[in-house]
DNA sequence: GTCTGCCTACCAACTAGTAGGTAGATTCCT
DNA sequence: AGGAATCTACCTACTAGTTGGTAGGCAGAC
């Protein structure tokens, strides 16, 4: 078979390997659930040729988590610009993660999961943790004020309170979807939150 | 200053030591992110000595997880003995979660943070957590199906998806006040969540 | 001919856990 | 009551394996 060009979607970039069995690993237990062994394994790479790529442990989960946030901003403009309603954004993004969930590609965020163990982690990556947690909730306030003066969201508090409490339901629902072993768990939880906050179009 | 006689609050014995050093541990860091070492040097005593307590980390965290969903349900009978309404046991609820937090006693709940790891723990300790989920929704579903019975709680689901609904948001608003690293975080969370359950009253 | 990417072979520190001993309190037997 | 056996709670000293990280070499590509 050739190589002459990578798939797509699939990079046969060693330091993308590293990064992306990295972030399964995060994923399953978190910054202290995985060492530089674990990742050589999967990836089929020696323990030391890690560290070509990414001196430290702190500098591989410190890039992970930026590209993370980066996705992320991606990822929400884009969905921006193809789906322009509020309550459409809102039932996007948590589509998006019941399906990540039900297929168990990735069933938790992995800021969600950092985020609950910040005090431990090393200072630069509780940064980036942190930007994440700024961005998420700053989009999520922006959709929020659009919906409401739109009226296309039904919001009882302000748009940045109702935007934190959207965020939160959502993270504790992956953790919940993830104590059952249920992955139906998620969109039990979303379904009535959604539903208040969208008026009734039926 | 005499020692005649211990505080009856924290207990001199040293089982309870470890077991109260290790909850600390876990709160900052999770199951990967403490030693016996660790717990060793708070608790004045020498490594081995925790293995005459606890044979293994798994022991360990077992019991203290046990421990845990003990308290649990005698704190929820003993609070519903004293606080009879939905609303008043849903306030008292968060209200002590948020005192926990603003006081930095107890930032996040033991369980929320296992769970969210809960792929890489010993599964001794996973079914642990596993049981106290279940208790914390199916104290909050019977505390939702009495509060829409009496009328006292507005909801639209199903009792048992607002009772998920509810836990999770209150898992997450933990998660988002370790996050932004502001104690008033999960309170401004909890707040429209709390006001659109409970019916006005003024 | 130097740069990239990977290797082997290390290292010191740390991991949970074990072996075996000791001082003091308790219990059991006569 | 007094001695023996046992139990509790701790200790020192150790183990095998793992941790993140380093030093230096080597093959191939630009």
């Amino acid at each position: 078979m050739s190589m002459d060009k990578p798939s797509n979607t699939a990079p046969s970039n060693t330091a993308d390997d590293i990064l992306a069995a990295a972030r399964r690993f995060i994923v399953a237990g978190g910054y202290n659930g995985f060492s530089y062994a674990d990742i050589a394994e999967v990836v089929g790479i020696r323990k030391a040729s890690i560290h070509h790529h990414f001196p430290s442990k702190v500098d591989l989960v410190q890039t992970l988590v930026r590209r993370y946030l980066e996705d992320a901003v991606t990822g929400m403009t884009e969905l921006e610009r193809n789906v322009p309603g509020p309550p459409e954004l809102l039932r996007t993004y948590t589509g998006f993660w019941a399906q990540c969930i039900e297929d168990a590609s990735r069933p938790i965020c992995v800021c969600a999961l950092l985020a609950s163990e910040l005090p431990a982690l090393p200072p630069e990556v509780a940064v980036e943790v942190r930007a994440y947690f700024q961005f998420l909730s700053g989009w999520l306030t922006r959709v929020f004020e659009r919906g409401a003066a739109q009226g296309t969201l039904t919001i009882a508090a302000a748009p940045r309170a109702e935007a934190e409490a959207f965020m939160a339901t959502v993270h504790g629902a992956m953790i919940s979807a993830r104590a059952y072993g249920d992955v139906l768990t998620f969109g039990m939880i979303l379904a009535p939150t959604l539903q208040k906050l969208i008026p009734a179009t039926d």
